[in-house]
DNA sequence: TGACAGAATGAGCAGAATACTGGTAGTGGA
DNA sequence: TCCACTACCAGTATTCTGCTCATTCTGTCA
């Protein structure tokens, strides 16, 4: 069965909408805030998430952008205010629906099941994504890009070739030597401190995250997730 | 552009919606009441119908369900009750989006576009237009059209191939070797840089959205929607 | 156990190399 | 002739690399 996050700060709306939710036959998990959606949708999948527009921490909005930009989710916006703005902004961000509160449950529960089929029905055109998660980590492979937290990291080509090949490799010991021959080819007889200055640029753009990259004294690196 | 019926005995409010969707670049066709619509619906398709509920003749609930027997497209319902019975009713009846009366006409057309993309992405088994849209652009791969702002873009036909491969493989880092041998054929053995200039030339023409094509140093391009 | 020496790695920097962009011009077909 | 495509070039921004010096680590020996 489907799958839905509330994120809401006032438990009482969590709670209804969990009654009826789960009455309907969906499992529900949920979230206090935007921070905390954007943090449990890293790491789950859901099939529909149903959002507060005023939330402490970080508003709906926000959340609705960072979610997207990882996951295709469907979203429903729940707003008090009616403000047309709201609307229109939520649109663009990329939810699927959006629901004035007060609102009645059963309408709630009928706009749900409309998005989750229409969802389910169809609508992938979009390609499957190869995509690596680690906390607020994130590598996309096949569009070449780094998200920390959300927000993008530029890399230089070779610190992607290299960083793609330490996370696709992840919890390996690799060797210095192979790493060059991977990253750079065969073929490459350059400075052996070049790989050092590399793995520097990367563990310099990758801050926080730099501590999964680990330095095997005499052998080589290792990108490990702890 | 999409087609859209609209159908109201009004003709104040089908004056209104016409005025705000052909600013939107549609095309509008009007019927009074519900036999009408099923009338226009046998002879011609249309890419949406926004649908009063309250009809003379044949309300718009039965309409709904009338057209349902012969096509699939996506309804939206209008409706002067904000009653709780209406909108799960028309619902049910498979109309794929609900505003009440009195609406902002803005917020309808946010509605519109949503419906209107949700069934452009999904391949239903009616006449699927291939359209792809972000904000102000649109690309109709079948039709060959790309507009921003409702405006058509001229392009040559390099140009054409070239962007409509990177948006079917939007998010997708592509690589100069593979948009080459995409776009010119693994044979081609011309000058590195010629893909350059056209990826200019299509920038030229892309206007405010050759933001959307992204330079990954290196390895090549992306096309992205952000 | 602790100090030391040597090896390995990290940091900073600057010159070299490379890739991209924009401009412009040539070419070939309608 | 005109237009689209291709080619080429120069300027510029980015990236890579090699170098030096600092720091850290490790094994040894007192």
């Amino acid at each position: 069965m489907s799958r839905i996050l509330v994120v809401d700060d006032e438990f009482r709306i969590r709670q209804l909408i969990r009654k009826y939710a789960e009455f309907e036959g969906y499992t529900v998990e949920e979230a206090v805030d935007g921070m905390q959606a954007i943090d449990i949708c890293r790491k789950e999948e859901f099939d529909l998430i149903i959002m507060d527009v005023m939330m402490p921490e970080l508003d709906g909005f926000s959340a609705c952008r960072e979610i997207r930009k990882f996951r295709q989710t469907p979203i429903i916006m729940l707003s008090a205010r009616g403000e047309e703005y709201d609307k229109i902004h939520g649109f663009e961000l990329g939810s699927d629906d959006y629901v004035v509160k007060p609102f009645s449950p059963k309408e709630l529960m009928m706009r749900v099941s409309a998005v989750i089929k229409r969802s389910n029905g169809s609508n992938q055109t979009d390609v499957k994504k190869d995509i690596f998660t680690y906390e607020g980590l994130s590598v996309d492979f096949s569009a070449r890009i780094v998200t920390i937290d959300g927000n993008r990291i530029d890399m230089t080509p070779k610190e992607y070739e290299l960083f793609f090949y330490m996370v696709k490799n992840k919890g390996l010991a690799l060797t210095r030597e192979r790493l060059i021959s991977e990253v750079w080819g065969y073929d490459f007889f350059g400075d052996e401190r070049t790989l050092d200055t590399h793995i520097k640029l990367l563990r310099k753009s990758l801050g926080e995250y730099s501590k999964c990259i680990v330095t095997l004294r005499g052998v080589g690196y290792r990108f490990e997730t702890l």
